[in-house]
DNA sequence: AATTTCCCCAACCGCAGTCCC
DNA sequence: CGGGACTGCGGTTGGGGAAAT
Protein backbone atom coordinates (compact mmCIF):
# COMPACT_ATOMS: atom_id res chain seq x y z
CA UNK A 1 0.00 0.00 0.00
CA UNK A 2 1.43 3.22 -0.69
CA UNK A 3 1.68 5.06 2.51
CA UNK A 4 3.65 7.93 3.72
CA UNK A 5 5.64 5.14 5.90
CA UNK A 6 8.24 8.15 6.77
CA UNK A 7 5.95 10.43 6.15
CA UNK A 8 8.19 11.58 3.18
CA UNK A 9 6.92 9.79 0.33
CA UNK A 10 5.02 12.75 -0.78
CA UNK A 11 7.53 14.92 0.00
CA UNK A 12 8.71 16.14 -3.40
CA UNK A 13 12.63 15.91 -3.88
CA UNK A 14 12.85 17.89 -7.22
CA UNK A 15 11.45 21.07 -8.23
CA UNK A 16 7.72 21.67 -8.65
CA UNK A 17 7.89 21.49 -12.80
CA UNK A 18 11.26 20.62 -14.63
CA UNK A 19 11.40 21.50 -18.19
CA UNK A 20 11.34 18.44 -18.85
CA UNK A 21 8.01 17.77 -17.74
CA UNK A 22 7.10 20.95 -19.08
CA UNK A 23 7.98 19.78 -22.96
CA UNK A 24 4.94 17.07 -22.14
CA UNK A 25 2.43 19.44 -20.87
CA UNK A 26 1.08 19.47 -23.93
CA UNK A 27 -0.42 16.17 -24.27
CA UNK A 28 -2.66 16.44 -22.02
CA UNK A 29 -5.60 17.00 -23.75
CA UNK A 30 -8.42 14.94 -24.11
CA UNK A 31 -8.20 13.07 -21.55
CA UNK A 32 -9.49 9.57 -21.37
CA UNK A 33 -11.65 7.57 -18.60
CA UNK A 34 -12.74 4.34 -18.18
CA UNK A 35 -11.29 0.68 -18.34
CA UNK A 36 -7.79 0.48 -19.06
CA UNK A 37 -6.82 -0.73 -22.42
CA UNK A 38 -3.75 -3.86 -22.97
CA UNK A 39 -1.89 -0.92 -24.37
CA UNK A 40 -2.02 1.79 -21.53
CA UNK A 41 -1.21 -0.96 -19.14
CA UNK A 42 1.51 -1.66 -21.19
CA UNK A 43 2.59 2.07 -21.73
CA UNK A 44 2.41 3.12 -17.59
CA UNK A 45 4.69 -0.63 -17.05
CA UNK A 46 7.33 -0.19 -19.02
CA UNK A 47 7.14 3.82 -18.24
CA UNK A 48 7.17 3.39 -14.54
CA UNK A 49 10.40 0.38 -15.28
CA UNK A 50 12.50 2.81 -16.56
CA UNK A 51 11.43 6.18 -14.36
CA UNK A 52 9.90 5.03 -11.25
CA UNK A 53 6.11 5.84 -9.72
CA UNK A 54 5.66 9.38 -8.19
CA UNK A 55 4.56 12.62 -9.50
CA UNK A 56 1.89 10.68 -11.49
CA UNK A 57 0.62 14.15 -13.17
CA UNK A 58 3.68 14.52 -14.79
CA UNK A 59 4.21 10.98 -14.99
CA UNK A 60 0.92 10.81 -16.85
CA UNK A 61 2.15 13.08 -19.34
CA UNK A 62 5.19 12.27 -19.85
CA UNK A 63 4.28 8.62 -20.52
CA UNK A 64 2.27 9.85 -23.22
CA UNK A 65 -0.95 8.51 -21.79
CA UNK A 66 -4.34 10.11 -21.84
CA UNK A 67 -5.28 9.85 -18.22
CA UNK A 68 -5.17 11.79 -15.22
CA UNK A 69 -2.33 11.15 -12.92
CA UNK A 70 -5.32 9.67 -10.13
CA UNK A 71 -6.24 7.10 -12.79
CA UNK A 72 -2.35 6.07 -13.63
CA UNK A 73 -1.78 6.17 -9.85
CA UNK A 74 -4.95 3.91 -9.18
CA UNK A 75 -3.90 1.26 -11.91
CA UNK A 76 -0.90 1.07 -10.87
CA UNK A 77 -1.54 0.66 -7.33
CA UNK A 78 -4.56 -1.46 -7.54
CA UNK A 79 -3.76 -3.68 -10.40
CA UNK A 80 -0.52 -3.08 -12.37
CA UNK A 81 2.04 -3.26 -9.10
CA UNK A 82 3.77 -6.45 -9.22
CA UNK A 83 3.38 -7.12 -5.72
CA UNK A 84 -0.45 -6.89 -6.05
CA UNK A 85 -1.53 -10.23 -4.37
CA UNK A 86 -4.72 -11.34 -6.61
CA UNK A 87 -7.64 -14.54 -5.92
CA UNK A 88 -9.43 -14.63 -3.07
CA UNK A 89 -9.06 -13.23 0.11
CA UNK A 90 -8.04 -16.04 2.71
CA UNK A 91 -9.37 -17.03 5.83
CA UNK A 92 -6.43 -15.92 7.71
CA UNK A 93 -7.33 -12.31 5.85
CA UNK A 94 -10.53 -12.34 6.64
CA UNK A 95 -9.88 -13.00 10.16
CA UNK A 96 -7.36 -10.31 9.82
CA UNK A 97 -10.07 -7.74 8.16
CA UNK A 98 -12.58 -8.63 10.64
CA UNK A 99 -10.43 -7.47 13.86
CA UNK A 100 -8.68 -5.04 12.29
CA UNK A 101 -11.73 -3.34 11.19
CA UNK A 102 -13.38 -3.76 14.59
CA UNK A 103 -10.21 -1.62 16.01
CA UNK A 104 -9.69 1.17 13.21
CA UNK A 105 -13.40 1.27 11.03
CA UNK A 106 -13.35 1.97 7.91
CA UNK A 107 -9.24 3.04 7.57
CA UNK A 108 -9.06 0.91 4.54
CA UNK A 109 -5.73 1.83 3.52
CA UNK A 110 -4.79 1.30 6.70
CA UNK A 111 -6.19 -2.04 7.68
CA UNK A 112 -4.75 -2.71 4.14
CA UNK A 113 -0.90 -2.05 5.25
CA UNK A 114 -1.59 -5.45 7.04
CA UNK A 115 -2.47 -7.49 4.31
CA UNK A 116 0.40 -7.74 1.68
CA UNK A 117 -0.22 -7.33 -1.16
CA UNK A 118 -3.95 -6.54 -0.60
CA UNK A 119 -4.93 -2.89 -1.84
CA UNK A 120 -7.51 -0.75 0.39
CA UNK A 121 -9.73 -0.81 -2.27
CA UNK A 122 -9.61 -4.80 -2.50
CA UNK A 123 -10.37 -4.60 1.19
CA UNK A 124 -13.38 -2.11 0.89
CA UNK A 125 -14.93 -3.98 -1.55
CA UNK A 126 -14.78 -7.02 0.39
CA UNK A 127 -16.07 -5.61 3.46
CA UNK A 128 -18.88 -3.87 1.40
CA UNK A 129 -19.94 -7.16 -0.79
CA UNK A 130 -19.56 -9.98 1.69
CA UNK A 131 -19.79 -8.64 5.26
CA UNK A 132 -22.60 -6.10 4.90
CA UNK A 133 -24.58 -8.08 2.91
CA UNK A 134 -24.68 -10.98 5.67
CA UNK A 135 -25.42 -7.90 8.05
CA UNK A 136 -28.44 -6.87 5.56
CA UNK A 137 -29.51 -10.55 5.60
CA UNK A 138 -29.48 -10.69 9.45
CA UNK A 139 -31.34 -7.31 9.11
CA UNK A 140 -28.51 -5.80 11.08
CA UNK A 141 -27.00 -2.31 10.65
CA UNK A 142 -23.04 -3.13 10.12
CA UNK A 143 -22.52 -1.04 12.74
CA UNK A 144 -24.74 -1.90 15.30
CA UNK A 145 -22.94 -3.75 18.62
CA UNK A 146 -25.43 -6.61 17.55
CA UNK A 147 -23.40 -7.41 14.54
CA UNK A 148 -19.84 -6.17 15.81
CA UNK A 149 -20.76 -8.84 18.86
CA UNK A 150 -21.66 -11.24 15.96
CA UNK A 151 -18.80 -11.41 14.30
CA UNK A 152 -16.26 -11.14 17.35
CA UNK A 153 -18.13 -14.27 19.11
CA UNK A 154 -19.47 -16.17 15.90
CA UNK A 155 -17.65 -15.51 12.67
CA UNK A 156 -14.52 -14.87 14.18
CA UNK A 157 -13.89 -17.85 15.92
CA UNK A 158 -15.23 -19.62 13.13
CA UNK A 159 -12.93 -18.60 11.09
CA UNK A 160 -9.96 -19.08 14.02
CA UNK A 161 -11.22 -22.64 14.04
CA UNK A 162 -11.38 -23.12 10.53
CA UNK A 163 -8.05 -21.90 9.90
CA UNK A 164 -6.51 -24.68 13.04
CA UNK A 165 -8.68 -27.36 11.46
CA UNK A 166 -6.92 -26.43 8.08
CA UNK A 167 -3.51 -26.12 9.38
CA UNK A 168 -4.13 -29.18 11.49
CA UNK A 169 -5.25 -30.86 8.36
CA UNK A 170 -2.30 -29.83 6.47
CA UNK A 171 0.70 -30.78 9.13
CA UNK A 172 -0.98 -34.00 9.42
CA UNK A 173 -1.12 -34.84 5.61
CA UNK A 174 2.52 -33.44 6.10
CA UNK A 175 3.53 -35.56 8.37
CA UNK A 176 1.38 -38.89 6.78
CA UNK A 177 -1.14 -38.68 9.25
CA UNK A 178 -4.92 -39.02 8.80
CA UNK A 179 -6.44 -36.31 10.82
CA UNK A 180 -9.58 -34.68 11.60
CA UNK A 181 -10.82 -31.08 12.41
CA UNK A 182 -11.10 -32.50 16.29
CA UNK A 183 -7.36 -32.07 16.51
CA UNK A 184 -5.86 -31.48 19.70
CA UNK A 185 -4.84 -28.08 19.32
CA UNK A 186 -6.95 -25.89 21.36
CA UNK A 187 -7.82 -22.41 20.25
CA UNK A 188 -8.52 -21.99 23.53
CA UNK A 189 -4.85 -22.38 24.47
CA UNK A 190 -3.36 -19.74 22.58
CA UNK A 191 -2.17 -17.11 24.28
CA UNK A 192 -1.07 -13.36 23.61
CA UNK A 193 2.82 -13.73 22.66
CA UNK A 194 4.10 -10.47 22.39
CA UNK A 195 7.22 -12.62 20.73
CA UNK A 196 5.88 -13.64 17.84
CA UNK A 197 6.81 -12.49 14.26
CA UNK A 198 3.79 -11.18 13.45
CA UNK A 199 4.56 -7.19 14.32
CA UNK A 200 1.49 -5.54 13.55
CA UNK A 201 -0.76 -6.97 15.36
CA UNK A 202 -1.78 -7.55 19.09
CA UNK A 203 1.34 -5.48 20.59
CA UNK A 204 0.32 -2.05 20.14
CA UNK A 205 1.40 -2.03 16.83
CA UNK A 206 0.70 1.50 15.44
CA UNK A 207 0.32 3.36 18.95
CA UNK A 208 -3.02 1.69 19.05
CA UNK A 209 -3.67 0.73 22.46
CA UNK A 210 -4.66 -3.09 22.82
CA UNK A 211 -6.42 -4.40 25.34
CA UNK A 212 -9.09 -6.82 26.76
CA UNK A 213 -11.08 -8.62 24.30
CA UNK A 214 -8.98 -6.94 21.22
CA UNK A 215 -5.76 -7.92 22.76
CA UNK A 216 -6.30 -11.60 23.67
CA UNK A 217 -8.29 -12.11 20.29
CA UNK A 218 -4.74 -10.32 18.72
CA UNK A 219 -2.73 -12.87 20.18
CA UNK A 220 -4.71 -15.10 18.96
CA UNK A 221 -4.67 -13.49 15.38
CA UNK A 222 -0.61 -13.16 15.97
CA UNK A 223 -0.01 -16.86 16.43
CA UNK A 224 -2.44 -17.62 13.32
CA UNK A 225 -0.16 -15.22 11.31
CA UNK A 226 3.01 -15.45 13.19
CA UNK A 227 3.70 -18.59 10.38
CA UNK A 228 1.48 -16.91 7.79
CA UNK A 229 2.74 -15.84 4.22
CA UNK A 230 0.73 -15.49 0.79
CA UNK A 231 3.32 -18.49 -0.10
CA UNK A 232 2.65 -20.74 2.88
CA UNK A 233 -1.36 -19.85 3.56
CA UNK A 234 -2.95 -22.92 4.16
CA UNK A 235 -5.77 -22.22 2.43
CA UNK A 236 -3.83 -20.53 -0.23
CA UNK A 237 -3.31 -23.18 -2.11
CA UNK A 238 -4.87 -23.60 -5.50
CA UNK A 239 -4.16 -21.31 -8.57
CA UNK A 240 -6.88 -19.61 -10.63
CA UNK A 241 -6.07 -20.42 -14.87
CA UNK A 242 -3.65 -16.60 -14.39
CA UNK A 243 -1.53 -18.71 -11.62
CA UNK A 244 -2.74 -16.19 -8.70
CA UNK A 245 -3.74 -18.06 -5.54
CA UNK A 246 -7.07 -18.86 -4.92
CA UNK A 247 -8.52 -20.14 -1.19
CA UNK A 248 -10.58 -23.17 -1.71
CA UNK A 249 -12.52 -21.74 0.86
CA UNK A 250 -12.19 -18.11 0.83
CA UNK A 251 -15.43 -17.41 2.08
CA UNK A 252 -17.41 -17.94 5.20
CA UNK A 253 -20.18 -20.19 4.12
CA UNK A 254 -19.97 -23.54 3.97
CA UNK A 255 -18.69 -24.82 7.35
CA UNK A 256 -20.89 -26.91 9.42
CA UNK A 257 -20.30 -26.02 12.81
CA UNK A 258 -21.75 -28.02 15.41
CA UNK A 259 -23.83 -26.56 18.09
CA UNK A 260 -25.26 -26.61 20.57
CA UNK A 261 -23.45 -25.30 23.40
CA UNK A 262 -22.04 -25.67 26.65
CA UNK A 263 -25.03 -23.99 29.10
CA UNK A 264 -22.44 -22.20 31.06
CA UNK A 265 -23.19 -18.76 30.50
CA UNK A 266 -19.92 -17.50 29.54
CA UNK A 267 -17.99 -20.95 28.86
CA UNK A 268 -19.21 -21.33 25.18
CA UNK A 269 -17.48 -23.91 23.79
CA UNK A 270 -17.63 -25.01 20.10
CA UNK A 271 -17.18 -28.56 18.88
CA UNK A 272 -14.20 -28.29 17.10
CA UNK A 273 -11.67 -25.79 18.02
CA UNK A 274 -12.45 -25.24 21.59
CA UNK A 275 -13.21 -21.73 21.94
CA UNK A 276 -12.93 -21.73 25.95
CA UNK A 277 -10.97 -18.77 25.87
CA UNK A 278 -14.57 -16.67 25.62
CA UNK A 279 -14.81 -17.63 29.52
CA UNK A 280 -11.14 -15.56 29.96
CA UNK A 281 -10.31 -13.61 27.34
CA UNK A 282 -13.24 -12.34 26.13
CA UNK A 283 -16.14 -10.47 27.61
CA UNK A 284 -19.12 -11.79 27.12
CA UNK A 285 -21.64 -9.69 25.41
CA UNK A 286 -24.24 -9.07 27.54
CA UNK A 287 -26.96 -10.95 28.37
CA UNK A 288 -26.00 -12.39 25.35
CA UNK A 289 -25.87 -16.19 26.84
CA UNK A 290 -27.94 -15.26 30.06
CA UNK A 291 -31.45 -15.58 28.49
CA UNK A 292 -32.61 -18.90 30.33
CA UNK A 293 -31.76 -21.04 26.90
CA UNK A 294 -31.50 -24.96 27.21
CA UNK A 295 -28.67 -25.31 25.09
CA UNK A 296 -28.25 -29.03 25.45
CA UNK A 297 -31.70 -28.92 24.41
CA UNK A 298 -31.71 -30.32 20.58
CA UNK A 299 -32.02 -27.47 17.95
CA UNK A 300 -34.29 -29.17 16.05
CA UNK A 301 -36.74 -29.12 18.82
CA UNK A 302 -36.31 -26.24 19.97
CA UNK A 303 -36.93 -24.19 16.67
CA UNK A 304 -38.39 -27.37 14.75
CA UNK A 305 -41.00 -25.17 12.42
CA UNK A 306 -38.09 -22.92 11.32
CA UNK A 307 -35.07 -25.78 11.47
CA UNK A 308 -37.32 -28.01 9.28
CA UNK A 309 -37.55 -24.46 6.65
CA UNK A 310 -33.87 -23.77 6.39
CA UNK A 311 -32.86 -27.37 6.21
CA UNK A 312 -34.79 -27.68 3.02
CA UNK A 313 -32.69 -25.25 1.46
CA UNK A 314 -34.79 -22.26 1.88
CA UNK A 315 -31.26 -20.72 3.50
CA UNK A 316 -29.11 -21.50 1.09
CA UNK A 317 -26.25 -22.71 3.59
CA UNK A 318 -23.70 -23.00 0.50
CA UNK A 319 -23.55 -19.24 0.19
CA UNK A 320 -24.58 -17.71 3.15
CA UNK A 321 -22.33 -16.81 6.30
CA UNK A 322 -24.82 -18.29 8.72
CA UNK A 323 -26.25 -21.25 8.93
CA UNK A 324 -29.22 -22.80 10.67
CA UNK A 325 -28.24 -23.58 14.01
CA UNK A 326 -26.55 -19.57 13.69
CA UNK A 327 -29.42 -18.17 12.31
CA UNK A 328 -31.35 -19.88 15.44
CA UNK A 329 -28.73 -18.68 17.49
CA UNK A 330 -28.84 -15.29 16.41
CA UNK A 331 -32.27 -15.00 16.47
CA UNK A 332 -32.83 -15.93 20.07
CA UNK A 333 -29.83 -13.71 21.07
CA UNK A 334 -29.99 -10.64 18.89
CA UNK A 335 -33.36 -10.15 18.10
CA UNK A 336 -31.57 -10.41 14.48
CA UNK A 337 -33.94 -11.55 12.14
CA UNK A 338 -32.65 -13.91 9.04
CA UNK A 339 -33.68 -12.79 5.94
CA UNK A 340 -32.41 -15.50 4.16
CA UNK A 341 -35.56 -16.63 2.06
CA UNK A 342 -35.84 -13.13 0.57
CA UNK A 343 -33.40 -10.68 -0.87
CA UNK A 344 -32.90 -7.26 1.43
CA UNK A 345 -30.04 -6.48 -0.83
C1' DA B 1 -33.21 -19.05 -25.52
C1' DA B 2 -34.25 -14.50 -24.05
C1' DT B 3 -34.75 -11.38 -20.51
C1' DT B 4 -34.23 -9.69 -15.96
C1' DT B 5 -31.98 -9.38 -11.67
C1' DC B 6 -28.10 -9.76 -8.83
C1' DC B 7 -23.38 -9.33 -7.59
C1' DC B 8 -18.57 -8.15 -7.91
C1' DC B 9 -14.99 -5.07 -8.54
C1' DA B 10 -12.40 -1.63 -11.31
C1' DA B 11 -12.55 3.01 -11.75
C1' DC B 12 -14.12 7.57 -10.68
C1' DC B 13 -15.22 11.49 -7.57
C1' DG B 14 -14.77 14.74 -3.93
C1' DC B 15 -12.36 16.06 -0.09
C1' DA B 16 -8.54 16.71 3.02
C1' DG B 17 -3.72 16.82 3.86
C1' DT B 18 0.88 17.98 2.36
C1' DC B 19 4.38 20.29 -0.09
C1' DC B 20 6.54 23.92 -2.62
C1' DC B 21 6.82 28.44 -4.60
C1' DC C 1 1.74 32.94 4.96
C1' DG C 2 -1.33 32.12 1.11
C1' DG C 3 -2.32 29.73 -2.92
C1' DG C 4 -1.72 26.27 -6.31
C1' DA C 5 -0.36 21.60 -7.37
C1' DC C 6 -0.21 17.10 -6.09
C1' DT C 7 -1.21 12.91 -3.43
C1' DG C 8 -3.90 9.75 -0.82
C1' DC C 9 -8.13 8.23 1.26
C1' DG C 10 -12.89 6.83 1.66
C1' DG C 11 -17.33 6.75 -0.64
C1' DT C 12 -19.79 5.80 -4.72
C1' DT C 13 -20.87 4.32 -9.36
C1' DG C 14 -21.52 1.59 -13.36
C1' DG C 15 -20.07 -2.12 -16.56
C1' DG C 16 -19.96 -6.85 -17.22
C1' DG C 17 -20.58 -11.52 -16.01
C1' DA C 18 -23.33 -14.93 -13.45
C1' DA C 19 -27.52 -16.52 -11.78
C1' DA C 20 -32.36 -16.57 -11.76
C1' DT C 21 -36.76 -16.34 -14.00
Amino acid sequence: MDVDVNGGSRRRTSSRSTSSEQSCEEDQMDLRRGPWTVEEDLVLINYIANHGEGRWNSLARCAGLKRTGKSCRLRWLNYLRPDVRRGNITLEEQLLILELHSRWGNRWSKIAQHLPGRTDNEIKNYWRTRVQKHAKQLKCDVNSKQFKDTMRYLWMPRLMERIQASSATAAATTIGVSSSATSTTSVGNFHRNNNNNFPNVGTGHDGVLVQGVTSDFSGHLAQINANYTPENSSTANSCDSLGNQVSPVSDLTDYCYNLPISGNNQNYNFQGGQIGYFSDSLISPSGYFNQGLDFNQPMDQQSNQWFDATANGVVDQSENLWNAEDIWFLQQHFGCSSSNNNNSM
